[in-house]
DNA sequence: TTAATTTGTTAGTCATAACTAACTTTTTTA
DNA sequence: TAAAAAAGTTAGTTATGACTAACAAATTAA
């Protein structure tokens, strides 16, 4: 009750920056999310961070002390991951129906996403069969707002001679998207690591018969679970 | 080019105001569409839609002289058409593949005709394997902007005992949407005009083997082809 | 054809959400 | 631990797009 109104009167911004406070809570791991942080984030200025946190407190989404690190409050978190649903539904909608490639669809889930109407996320779900994950391998919340983080083991923290398979990528880069596919890494590869080179970090690693060299920065952005 | 270009860079505001315009012009066969006109019409104060005209001039969507009508370039029409395309595509995709009513399509497809993705439309346009006509019997626009409006005549201005086929519906009001489906009629429901009441205006007419007697404001809103 | 009404315009205000520049607090490191 | 760097905050500005109130032009009616 006081979920769906609430969401229904946030406005685009406050929804963006809900969203990426969660998703900064998340990926790092030292638990301390500061203003900066989420201003670089957002590509916008610490001033303007600052200025909609005091609006996100005032409406009790976000906790936190003067010159202390931001938390979300429950109605802050359920409102970030029911975002996170959408997003992610709509990614898959755009990739198994309407013809869009990995790299395409982030930029317009980011517009759909904010799409008021709870019929619609929920219509969408059932008419995909409740998709458990979105194309790039991330798990998608239910209509109850669980959401299950899976923890995630990067190819680049693996051994040589390990065998694994890719269950997710970072989507937060179109180039990084399209040189995955183009190498033709896919959801469910298989991929063996060959070597380690110590001199650069650079990784051999084969898949499908060939055999790649991906830098460092390239395996941290491939997540996958060993096998 | 500069009509995608122009498309982009549009706020929702601007894109809400040429649809409005042009829906205007085209529904007043006068001619004639004032700055109070376009006010009403998008629930704004006149001193909004003043603004708002000077800053479509600029940009050279609207062309008007002060304290004369206004009028939309070719531009103008060009971005007006391919919204109407949007929403029509996504009200026609609420409808038959999201278990949406009539009545429900018309404020989510509001929201989800300001997405700007060309590839998205398009892609939507052929995953529906391109519909003509939207849930309301309204002409979708093609890809290429092409729109042709039906000359439109109301159930109201019928005579007595003329039978037509209901082609579309105004679907400006929500609980209008409600009554028209609640009452049995449908697209393509045949209708016989049994009697118009001279007191009141109120018709009388049979569809479906039931008979109702509906007010002028109604009939109003109900366009039919003689059959 | 003057007066009343409607229509259109302008000026000034407000909220949102961005910005820069200046400043303060906290943390780091020399 | 004191200086430097980083992080966070505040004040003031800008653009968008609403608003009201006051006023001007055009149209309609007496």
């Amino acid at each position: 009750m006081t979920n769906k109104l609430n969401l229904k009167n946030l406005t685009k911004s406050e929804e963006d920056y809900l969203k990426a406070l969660f998703q900064l809570l998340i990926e790092d791991d030292s638990g301390k999310v500061g203003n900066n942080q989420l201003a670089d984030y957002l590509k916008v200025s610490p001033a303007s961070t600052n200025n909609m946190i005091k609006k996100l407190k005032a409406k009790k989404y976000v906790v936190s002390e003067k010159y202390g690190k931001l938390e979300l409050t429950e109605e802050g978190k359920s409102i970030a991951v029911r975002l996170i649903r959408k997003h992610r539904l709509w990614e898959t909608f755009l990739c198994n129906y309407l013809n869009f490639s990995w790299d395409e669809v982030h930029e317009v889930a980011e517009q759909l996403e904010h799409i008021k109407s709870q019929k619609l996320v929920n219509e969408l779900d059932r008419f995909m069969d409740f998709p458990s994950k979105d194309p790039h391998g991330e798990v998608i919340p239910n209509a109850d707002g669980e959401y299950f983080v899976l923890p995630k083991i990067t190819l680049s923290s693996l051994e040589e001679g390990a065998v694994c398979q890719l269950v997710s990528v970072n989507d937060a880069s179109v180039t990084f998207l399209k040189y995955v596919s183009e190498i033709g890494l896919a959801l469910s590869s298989e991929i063996k690591v060959l070597e380690v080179r110590e001199f650069d970090s650079s990784i051999r690693i084969q898949f499908n018969q060939v055999e790649e060299t991906v830098t460092r920065k390239f395996a941290d952005n491939v997540f996958v679970k060993v096998i």
